[in-house]
DNA sequence: CGGTTTTGACCGGCGC
DNA sequence: GCGCCGGTCAAAACCG
C-alpha cells in the first residue's frame, strides 16, 4: 500500500520502513516509534503534531496524492519547500533546488538518527516555537545537496522531528551494502 | 592530515 | 525602513 508517499525516484532517506529494510541496523534507529509521522503541506506540520495526536491525519502532497495514516501518524510530504514563499503572482522565485520535502516525528531520546547517509552539520539555530534548537545536517556526498533538519517536538521532547529535503542523488552507502544481500536482492524479480 | 563540528556573523525575505 | 526570523556560511577548534 501506498500508505506514504515512497514513490520517489530515488530511495528516500528514510528507508527505515519495516517493509523496505528488514535488514537495517534495527538495533541502531529501528527502535523508534515509526508510528508517528507528521502531515501537512507546510511548515505547520509542527503545529499540528502538536496539537494532534490521536487523529486520523490526511496529507496530500503538492503533486495531488493524499496520504492516509493511522491514529497518532503523521507525516509531511511536499514537492516543494514551501507553497506560500512564492510570490504573489503565483510564480516560485525559488532557486529550484530540492524536489521533495519528508518530515516525520519519532520517539527517540537522540535526534541523531543514522539512516545510512554521512551528514554534516552546518548551522544550528533556536526556533521561536521550540525551547530546543534546530539542527542543520547536509549529505557529504558530492554533488547531492540534500539537506535535513533535526529538531526535538517543542512539546514532547520525547519526540525528535526529523526533515529531510531533497532527493539523493546516490544510494545511501547502506542501502549499497543491503543491496548485495542475496536474501534481499532476491526480491528484484 | 582530513574531515567534522561549533558558534557567531551574515543575508534575504516578510511583516509591520 | 527596521526588526524579526529562518537559513547558510565560514573560521577555528577538535577528533580519529
Amino acid at each position: 500500500m501506498a500508505s506514504f508517499p515512497y514513490e520517489d525516484p530515488n530511495p528516500n532517506p528514510n528507508p527505515n520502513f519495516t517493509q523496505f529494510s528488514p535488514i537495517l541496523d534495527p538495533a541502531s534507529f529501528f527502535d523508534f516509534d515509526l508510528s508517528n509521522f507528521l502531515v501537512g503541506d507546510d511548515d505547520s506540520y509542527v503545529d499540528q503534531l502538536a496539537s494532534s495526536s490521536s487523529e486520523k491525519i490526511i496529507g496530500v502532497d503538492s503533486g495531488g496524492s493524499s496520504v492516509a495514516v493511522d491514529s497518532g501518524s503523521s507525516f509531511v510530504v511536499s514537492s516543494e519547500p514551501s507553497p506560500s514563499i512564492r510570490s504573489k503572482k503565483g510564480e516560485r522565485k525559488m532557486k529550484g533546488e530540492m524536489g521533495c520535502r519528508i518530515a516525520f516525528r519519532t520517539k527517540s531520546e537522540q535526534e541523531i538518527i543514522d539512516d545510512g547517509y554521512k551528514w554534516r552539520k552546518y548551522g544550528k539555530k533556536s526556533v521561536k516555537n521550540s525551547p530546543n534548537p534546530r539542527n542543520y545536517y547536509k549529505c557529504s556526498s558530492e554533488g547531492c545537496n540534500v539537506k535535513k533538519k533535526v529538531e526535538r517536538d517543542r512539546e514532547d521532547t520525547s519526540y525528535v522531528i526529523t526533515t529531510y529535503e531533497g532527493i539523493h542523488n546516490h544510494e545511501s552507502p547502506f542501502a549499497l551494502y543491503y543491496n548485495q544481500i542475496p536474501s534481499l536482492t532476491s526480491t528484484s524479480t
